[in-house]
DNA sequence: GTGGTCTAGACCACG
DNA sequence: GTGGTCTAGACCACC
């Protein structure tokens, strides 16, 4: 197991954020199992170079969500996945993704095709990352 | 020409940014076309029951992307959409939105082939959209 | 790193265009580098004795123009220049300027010679100013 | 005499102060010399598709600064032309128009070679009208 | 009437 | 502490 995550300062993506997403990405993909244990919040913080109230929040969420499980004392574990989301409530938060993308996009001279075509990329990119790892 | 916004103020999207989406949706879909002239700021900040300024904000934002033009004195007119951006800076925004929806996607338990097909359909929507209109 | 910006509230040029014209040149003639942290949003507003509102603005269209970066909780930062503007979109901007200035120019009764004289006098000192930096 | 203004609504330039430029140019290079009766604010007005009062305030203007002489009941006259400013008062406000225009364009990715050869285009395109006219 | 600018001050998310 | 968003209300230039 290794969780290997990559921090962007420059984004506008929250760096809280993006840890809970490679976390749960991590998980999703299997790249880090059931019982895993993670990196402590001081441990990720120092290997990061993160405020460790950043990483606290991160592995809080992640908590709430029902990822991770933090056993006081002994570490930070992934548990057992259960859906969280309805297919229904999923597609409520997916699709106003989708349609900003689209709207910028094609205000951006981009034509339909060409949208079509990045997202195509991005998401190969995706699935090669997971299948490398399996 | 019908623009008929909504906002939707328990959103955690700004609703500067829900204008200018719906202002530029209302563009591509041809609901709008070009030399039309859009609501005053006033005018639009009373229906919505926004401060005005967050309406110019929104406008402001359409003007520097080349969608609108405002004409001090005069009013707020759609124009024939330009090229702003360089090729690269394009890329460079278009790139963060597409690796959330599918971070967020498959986070959400969404297959690939689901996100792939739910893209698709939004898109096309898009485009019947603009092909009924003109 | 000294920034420096001096403001006149007597003058019909906007309060923020006049920061992010000085912004923009001590970033042109080095006197701020890449990496380098502006003042707050605030520590600027009070230093200028302005409303962070319109400190804040200022920001936002450099942001915009890829000048520098804000990071939210932490700072604004210089980065690395990029192209934002297409080619076409660059020319559409400049040329008012350029026109603005010589017909206010020859106007004032200045001859073409002058005008071109005292153009290229202020290029070279920007770039003299630049190259002494560097 | 033709005097043949062009009015560009899309522009941010004020309409009035368009109307003040050109006749100012055409007074500058000859193109109606004194004594010359221009256009009253109705015919004008008519001519140009615009609102009287715009046109009335450019004669104003114009008025003022001493280039043109309204004779009530017979019509709008060019008089002959005095220095209105020093030559110290026509660098101070030259040079703000030249650093904006090398701050802007230097930013927006332009070498300075570039600008100084679009300036020195746009300069001869003004001359060559002067030459046509004359 | 129109949009543009600025101030004042609030609340929120982030680190 | 940081920046981002929004409201409220002022004053100005322009048409």
């Amino acid at each position: 197991m290794h969780l290997n995550i990559n921090i962007n300062t420059g984004s506008n993506v929250p760096i809280y954020k993006q840890i809970t997403e490679q976390v749960r990405m991590a998980v999703a993909t299997g790249r880090v199992t059931v019982a895993d244990q993670l990196p402590s919040v001081r441990a990720l913080a120092e290997a990061l170079v993160l405020n460790p109230n950043t990483v606290a929040r991160a592995y809080a969420d992640l908590a709430r969500e029902g990822v991770i499980e933090t056993r006081p004392g002994r570490g930070v574990f992934i548990i057992p996945k259960r859906k969280v989301l309805s297919r229904e409530e999923g597609r409520r938060r997916i699709e106003p993704l989708i349609n900003t993308l689209i709207s910028e996009g094609l205000a951006m001279d981009f034509t339909p095709d060409e949208l079509q075509k990045a997202f195509a990329k991005n998401l190969s990119r995706w699935q090669q990352e997971k299948g490398a790892k399996q």
